[in-house]
DNA sequence: CGCCATGATTGAATCGTTTCGGTTTAATTG
DNA sequence: CAATTAAACCGAAACGATTCAATCATGGCG
């Protein structure tokens, strides 16, 4: 039922070599021996082993992609970028999720060694970084994605989060908001602090008040709590800005649920732009990030490393997230 | 910087096979070696290679999970489910994302055999089919995933879709609706076909009116632009069951936006109850179906075919999914 | 017609494991 | 103390592909 190579070869009459180069380099056989080849294996039905292939070669054709969070809409879009152009290249993608526990990644990493990847993408967490320096160790090539490369030597595809965080503040103090809840997630993570950078540097420059909250989960429960706080806060905020969508949907809920009105008592603001964003109850107005593209991008890079070897030159990609808007922000009413 | 098993029998000055036997069956090695290797090992890095070890043995430890649409979170539910019980019992789950595009899937199925997978888990569409059957013919155990098998030799784990339909019908004829519009997916899609056969047998029963609306596609979106015709049509339906919670999130949007007050103006139920069912502005009524679990339990028991092979007994596993009721759902107001 | 260059084909060696029959060592027994 | 047995260990063969030096055909050209 297996075939391999061999069966191939008898039933065509050539040797294995021949068959290989078939396989690997088309143009180097003949016609006539192609063709015997080609109906050989359909009707052998053979299929070539990619562990023996990956074996004998060295080079496995497969990447991994390791990311915290795949419930969250961004890395599945991320993912199938990813997966996608890895496709489009013969290239198989490992996808495995951390759900941010570090045991998981590291066993995770584990495994990708164990296969023998040809490359890492990877949204590295804050203590994600001892296992990466493994694969650095090993010469694995690895490529950050949403998270720039802090060195020259490595590759990443992020975005600008200070510009994130400023366009959106930038935004809210033209439509004539000067008091401005920030509702942001652990400052560990690299993004919520570059947000939170471009926020105050905005409020600076337009002149409002920012009104600073904290979220310990990126979730939409999380956001959904913490908006008790932002409504019991004695200051008159009239604009809410949130650090990822998930959150502001939870907000949303809640100050729909104590009788609010968006966006005239409030304007929201999301982060990510993600599908549900733009079909939840009131369409949200959200900084968009190109997760499908960054994923795609990311694999692409990597690939090219991987073929390309040490003529490769590394590069800090950054894109400008862009501010889509909808229904849930207005220009202030005085 | 690649070591292999040599190496380390080298550096621990013992044969080969121990090192092996070390990896496979540690009990057959004494405890002094056993340090030593551990030793060696630990020196040098030495991670074993899984693609010589699966040409080897001829077992492959992978599973692959080909799913339709990663983006539905239902989908990304049973992934994680399915890839912490591989990950938990040493298997590599290799998820693969159709799109609903034949092609995709086509390519990779094609991927799957390259790979030598020991098992497949998967959710077949209508047309699916073809791929499958060359599994089978080589042998490869395959389960379905939200489908039941309609052979005996062949493992499933799915939901009663009937019964779904059922409830949701029986649910709202309680709370006093007698007019309700069904807001199905194609009929080609058996899960759609059986939740329909639920509706209309429950109606019968409960001498309720169904109005029923037809969506192309189960996204967001379409239900968006069907709740236009519900509005619209002659008939006073007080209350709208979606097909999942994606179409009922649209119908949902639309119906605010008209001015229309959920529960009281239309009671409204979906089906899935995905995560952001429950943070939606009006937390929706829905149909649940444990994906996590079904998961993770088609894994588990992929695994159990492929580790006792003939004297495994397949089993066609059904699941009733449960209401769950929240604010988008009341008792009529007479 | 012989010589060469070129392209096509061959097949043995190899990748890093597992497997398994054979050998060594140590302990037990009569 | 020789014989027996069991536990550890050894190491060559094999898994299915790729690689590459070597060989074979073919045709062009002087």
């Amino acid at each position: 039922m297996a075939n391999s190579i061999r069966d191939v070869a008898s039933r065509a009459q050539v040797a294995v070599g021949t068959v290989s180069n078939f396989l690997n380099r088309p143009d180097r056989v003949a016609e006539a021996t192609r063709k015997k080849i080609e109906s050989a294996i359909a009707e052998l039905n053979f299929v070539p082993n990619a562990s023996a292939r990956h074996l004998r070669s060295g080079s496995s054709r497969t990447i991994g992609l390791l990311v915290p969070d795949i419930t969250n809409p961004f890395f599945t879009e991320v993912a199938r970028g990813a997966g996608d152009t890895a496709s489009e290249n013969d290239y198989t993608l490992l996808l495995c999720n951390s759900d941010e526990d570090p045991k998981k990644e590291e066993r995770h990493l584990k495994v990708l060694i164990e296969q023998r990847i040809c490359g890492l993408l990877i949204t590295p967490s804050f203590e994600g970084l001892a296992g990466v320096a493994e694969l650095n160790r090993r010469n694995i090539p690895t490529t950050f994605i949403d998270r720039k490369a802090e060195s020259l030597e490595q590759s990443s595809v992020s975005m600008d989060d200070f510009y994130g965080g400023k366009s959106a503040v930038k935004y809210l103090a033209s439509l004539g908001h000067t008091s401005i809840a920030w509702v942001n997630g652990p400052l560990s993570i690299a993004q919520c602090a570059s947000r939170e950078d471009g926020v105050m540097d905005s409020a600076k420059e337009q002149n409002v008040k920012i009104n600073k909250f904290q979220v310990n989960q990126m979730r939409s429960q999380n956001g959904y709590e913490v908006a008790k706080n932002i409504l019991e806060s004695s200051s008159q905020v009239t604009a809410i800005f949130c650090a990822n969508d998930l959150v502001a949907l939870g907000v949303l809920r809640a100050l729909l649920e104590n009788g609010k009105k968006i966006p005239t008592d409030y304007a929201l603001i999301g982060y990510d732009d993600i599908g549900f964003s733009a079909s939840a109850s009131i369409p949200l107005t959200s900084i968009a990030q190109p997760a499908y593209k960054l994923g795609a991008l990311a694999a692409q890079m990597i690939i090219n490393e991987v073929e390309n070897g040490k003529k490769f030159k590394h590069e800090q990609i950054v894109f400008k997230p862009e501010l889509v808007i909808r229904a849930s922000t207005q220009a202030l009413r005085k």
